[in-house]
DNA sequence: CGTACTTTTGAATCGCATCAAATCTGGTGG
DNA sequence: CCACCAGATTTGATGCGATTCAAAAGTACG
């Protein structure tokens, strides 16, 4: 029944950011979750790695004093990538949303990696820039002002000086660890101050002197 | 010359998180930068990849205003993930005080992790576990207080809602994104109100109720 | 014993979060 | 086409928490 729906969404199910062989499509699965249903819990064995293509998942670690700490939200993409080389899971995976996974089985991911030299050279890529692009949200994220974020953001995200944003100011106020009204202001007195240039969704830092 | 010292070095040399298989450690060299030196330049293109053993190394990406943003800073540990699968390095690296490196050959490395299973599945471990630590301290960074921070690290780090540090309160409070005395202060406020117990270098959260 | 560094506390200031409310925008259905 | 709605954008006012500067006390180490 499950292999019915996998060809049947082929197109669909194929995780944009990184193309899976064909061979490994077919053996995986496509889930989908009602908000606040369970997708694994502390302790579960993995067997399956997962890739989030709509909604969202959220990993969470609960103390023994009920409080709770978000470890990562995930709206599009692989989730839990460390549950590869895990024995079990050290938290929980619940959907924030109605959501839709596809789930390819460990055994047939380690069999491709260990089989597909581009595969696996591709895994290794996004392995990679995903360490990258962490350490410089991490930088950023470290730093004290709104302003200092966002200009890290533009520098290291868009080129020479300018990026287009994906999404809304308030979902980038988000990543940036800001209040939306926090951005909006530091924009705004940017603006002002013919520091930056906003252009529909693109944003350009002008010269400082 | 290098081989020479790669050999009396043998010992010293192995990175401590991830050993590398004695044939590629036989290919590594061991480098060392003066403080302010240069180990590559935004362009170059990538021939090795970078073990920094001790001392401290930055990636910086200068803009055309002059302006300088740090990407990440590597006490301990791989550098510059990212370049063995791009053309040509996006930042610079310099060293931010005398540091010793171990060098080791992108092409020597792509043929280990091609030949030796259990070096990749443990280099795939690493940079999934990296993945994983790198979300965790994002998700950390994007929490409004000191607070927060210091809970979530904790409960994330820890075990039972308690952790041991390795370095001073001052190096944690830079990597929680907070000035140390903040730091000192919420463990203060903590500590008053007997919801942490501070035993030497360990933390401990107490029951809320 | 001196030096360098961490830890600690104090005071002043600044920037951000928060609450509130108004406007704008794109998309939906009548 | 227009009314309507949800969400994004924008501005204002307020309070809190963090940064910063400053200084003192504690600590490790040669």
């Amino acid at each position: 029944m499950i292999a019915v729906i996998c060809i049947a969404n082929r197109a669909a199910m194929t995780p944009d950011p990184l193309p899976l062989p064909e061979s490994l499509l077919a053996k995986a699965a496509v889930l989908t979750l009602a908000g606040g249903e369970n997708l694994f819990r502390r302790g579960d064995v993995p067997r399956n790695i997962y890739y989030v293509r709509a909604g969202e998942v959220r990993l969470l670690r609960y103390s023994r004093r009920g409080t709770c700490a978000v470890l990562q939200t995930v709206r599009q993409g692989f989730l839990a990538e460390a549950s590869m080389v895990s024995a079990s899971y050290h938290c929980d995976a619940e959907a924030g949303a109605e959501s839709q996974l596809v789930a390819i089985p460990l055994a047939e991911m380690w069999a491709a990696l260990d089989a597909d030299a581009s595969f696996r050279r591709a895994w290794f890529g996004y392995l990679a820039r995903e360490v990258k692009r962490l350490r410089t949200q991490c930088e950023r994220l470290g730093l004290p002002t709104a302003e200092e974020r966002l200009t890290h953001f533009i520098e290291t995200e868009g080129q020479e000086g300018s990026v287009t944003l994906n999404g809304t100011l308030k979902s980038l106020a988000q990543s940036l660890g800001l209040s939306h009204e926090a951005l909006y202001r530091t924009l705004g007195r940017m603006k002002r101050q013919g520091r930056i240039v906003v252009e529909g969704s693109s944003l350009t830092l002008l010269e400082a002197r």
